[in-house]
DNA sequence: AATGAATGAGGTTTCATTCAT
DNA sequence: TATGAATGAAACCTCATTCAT
């Protein structure tokens, strides 16, 4: 075996162990909160000693940090448009949906970890605001510039209405979190609804 | 001086300075969070002893229990409606806008305190659910119902229009809190986007 | 009772407590080094709780730098030199001997807490020398130099001179710490040989 | 290659080894002392891995005791006496500076990392007294012995004044390790006074 | 023989809470 | 009723030491 392979082979494990501890950390914080949940806990959680989480994170802020780099990393709600997404708002705002629902489904502790910590951290907050939701915004923003200049929409202020969907994402995910079983379970009914809304408008039809 | 009018001076004092520790922490809830607080924070803020708080509190969390207990006597947004908001779906959702602002500007603190911990505490966020955002929900699907039978709005399913409805409040908050200075700077302008967004639609007129 | 008084009393219980734990960590700094004995280890020979430790002085390492404070507080050898000391060199000298004798009884857990941490500790070295070393170097100095004017000393550079006998003093205490239990007993006959070998030398009278 | 050979030259690098990580670890006590000195800190300056330490030393403590050892087998600073100097009181003293000098250029870190720990380290201290300061006493006391017999000393307390010697040479020492760049940038003429303050003593010449 | 990841005992420090004044 | 010194449990983190590779 080459030192080459041996050394592969370790920072792989390395990075396993990295990830092991992370999830671990991310379920507990979203269960019980950062604050609640001890060194202690994220170690038996993730079957080291208190010791060896020192050997992959500097503190326990810092791991804190690593979950927050990790949703940096993952693909954006939109990554995935296909052309006739962008080309259509009502399948643009279905899919906007449907990828709010696969992000949440495959990394809700992650997500809920940071969300309660930025709330409360105005360092973090900025750092995730810079980092996640102005992005966010920018990019809605661009997809409905270019459906209102496909004459998708009529005219309307872009600004406000990405806010507008960001602001729904969020506020149905916390909706959720608070404990609406309603959200989750009718996902699909609800967004139907929610775009209905968003393109038809509920005034009775004249 | 009888003792009764000795006895209600004093619970009128007493109750002042729960009122005045309960604005302190507040605020340094939801500046640097529930736990990063300690009681000292609180005590001098409140310009009291740490030993005082304990003659009015059972403990911290007792605190935040009681800042909750706060929000459930505060006018619900919609508490004000008066005649014509009811019968006219575009002024119901203006006003519902405008309340909301009222509110947030009013409780600021409050609600900031309170939101980050029941994202992170199960049994705070099952009682904020059940007295909060359960009966928010149900009196918004009143008042949609309200409108809908008088012919403002046409059929659309009430239960998932209300959720939208509160979600979209959630969310602008959280956005504002987050630091997107523009909610907060042009809510009125934002309002109407959104109320036209939500009755007309964006579609183009056909 | 006014609040004067209450105050007062307060503040000077407040400075014995102080009192209370430096003589306590002192001791035992000086018997088992500074890293070696615990905050508990403190807390129990002062007889408080550890949590009452950190309600007077910052840190561990705070604690060490008031005792360093205490050092610079207490009289130095030479301050209660008379009008005789200072004018002859024989007394000047046996009662710098005196008076070293006297610093190390009365506060040797101090010194020694002191001396083994500043070796090793390259800020608190500098304070020391600076606050201490120095100071002591010159006084002597001046001193030997008011000797030489009066004629009680021949020509001699004193910067070196003054350099010797603060060795002196420093290598005696060393050695007593170290265990040469002669020295202690013995000072008073070591303080005569030393000052004859400084006074007139070891060489034989031609 | 035989079996010899090979054992040979295995011990010669063990040996090589170990010599490179007490140098490395005296460096790092002398800098920062013992205990601020962890393993990994000696490990990188010794360019080898931590668990290489434990194959060479059984502990921490173990590789200062190794130190102090190698401080035993220092030639000391009388060593290199020569037969004049044996027989001239003012070449003794000046040589016992020399020597003094050489010693602690070579080897101040090892010097300097044991100094802090036997002020601290009941159990060190004895042995270090026993191993090094004792014997030095006795082999200064039996050089001034000669020397008085030889008729270059008057009657002097052959115990008294070795020992002022020793300390003599450790104040200086002290002194220099807290900062008096003096002592170090001006041995020579410091020494001369010294050595013409023991020899003639600083009354005047009458 | 060399490695370095894993360990866990033990250290310092914080802070909610109590209680004598 | 108000105080604030005292408490001690428990948190985070370090680091000497071990051991499988």
């Amino acid at each position: 075996m080459t030192d080459l392979q041996s050394a592969g082979r370790r920072e792989r494990r390395a990075a396993a162990r990295k990830t092991q501890i992370i999830t671990a950390a991310a379920s507990l914080f979203a269960e019980k909160g950062f604050h609640r949940t001890t060194t202690r806990d994220i170690a038996e959680a993730a079957d080291v000693s208190e010791g060896t989480l020192y050997n992959y994170f500097d503190s326990k802020d810092d791991l804190l940090l690593d979950i927050m780099d990790m949703l940096d990393d993952l693909p954006s709600d939109t990554d995935q448009f296909d052309q006739v997404v962008v080309e259509d708002g009502r399948e643009f705002l279905m899919a906007l949906m449907k990828g709010r629902r696969e992000t949440i489904d495959q990394h809700n502790p992650m997500l809920q970890s940071v969300l309660s910590e930025i709330l409360v951290n105005p360092e973090l907050r900025q750092r995730y605001f810079d980092e996640q939701v102005s992005p966010g915004i920018a990019l809605i923003s661009q997809y409905l510039q270019n459906l209102l200049d496909n004459g998708q929409f009529r005219q309307i202020n872009v600004s406000y209405m990405s806010r507008t969907l960001v602001a729904l994402m969020i506020g149905l995910y916390v909706l959720e979190v608070l404990g609406d079983s309603l959200i989750h379970a009718t996902w699909d009914e609800l967004s139907q609804v929610i775009v209905s809304l968003l393109i038809e408008g509920v005034a009775p039809q004249s």
